[in-house]
DNA sequence: TTATACAGTACCAATTTAGTCCTATATTGA
DNA sequence: TCAATATAGGACTAAATTGGTACTGTATAA
């Protein structure tokens, strides 16, 4: 699995499309209506993105929503962080201090180098780039490559 | 977050003590013992593992597990697969059939080929690269690159 | 035949997530 | 100033998932 809440999808929906029409500001209605989100949720997920920065909110009659940044400047990783919070796979990559296990946990390090590796593609992904239009699984070509010490 | 279950974790944990020390068979007990996870929970993993082919069980006294096959062709995918079934980091990176909002949603290919990037990660990574100790979040160099059709 | 060890499944408590609703605050324009 | 429009910030509930445990069945060795 290792997924991804529903809100966060719903999120990189939105801003996706306010990215494709940027010309104006987006009532909270007006985007539920374009994405087939029910208002109640767009709300919830649009104030998330205020909070962190994202967007800039605009309240009263006129107000809406527009982009806080250009979408090649959006990267995936910080949708993510926006909603969830840091990527972190395992409590170790997230935590400071050690669990139950530690004493006995020889791998503790190694998870923080996974999650970094998978950051890394989070963050090399921007909003631009779910824009395009593709067909499954298909078009787009990824490299990655990993140095483990013990290679 | 995006977050691995501790069931997963305890699998990663338990397969490298067995690396470590794959002289001879491994009990539920031993394992118990040498991991600082609690037996019913080490039970509940190996069975998981065994089901999925990671390891061998030998039943009857005398018996236990071992590695079916050697740490560097056990790969972190393979670990989280055999618990959590497939990564998929949304629906759109797992479902066959469209979702509700899909006639509206602009990104659904983009969620795949972002889900390829990180399995790519993942498979790149064995068991003998966990059991390599090394300084948190230092050492190990990780390249990643990514071609989308938009650049 | 008995002790040992894995297999399979069911179960429950705790946590997390998704979705909705209510009240407060800010802005515009008549 | 008032009414209409929009976002802000919560609280709340139902559903789903996860973590942990327990029980019964099956295979093997001595």
């Amino acid at each position: 699995m290792l997924r991804l809440s529903k809100l966060t999808d719903y999120a990189t929906v939105l801003l996706a499309y306010m990215a494709k029409t940027n010309s104006h500001l987006h009532t909270a209605l007006e985007l539920s209506e374009a994405t087939a989100i029910h208002l109640p949720t767009v709300s919830k997920v649009m104030k998330v993105l205020s909070k962190a920065g994202l967007v800039y909110a605009i309240r009263g009659s006129k107000g809406g929503y527009q982009l806080a940044q250009v979408p090649e400047q959006i990267t995936v990783a910080s949708i993510i962080g926006a909603l969830e919070g840091p990527v972190a796979i395992t409590e170790c990559s997230a935590q400071t201090h050690d669990c139950e296990q530690a004493s006995a946990c020889e791998i503790k390090g190694n998870w923080g180098v996974v999650n970094r590796a998978i950051v890394n593609v989070l963050e090399s992904i921007t909003l631009a780039d779910m824009m395009v239009t593709q067909q499954q699984y298909s078009s787009a070509e990824i490299q990655v490559s990993w140095q483990g010490l013990s290679r």
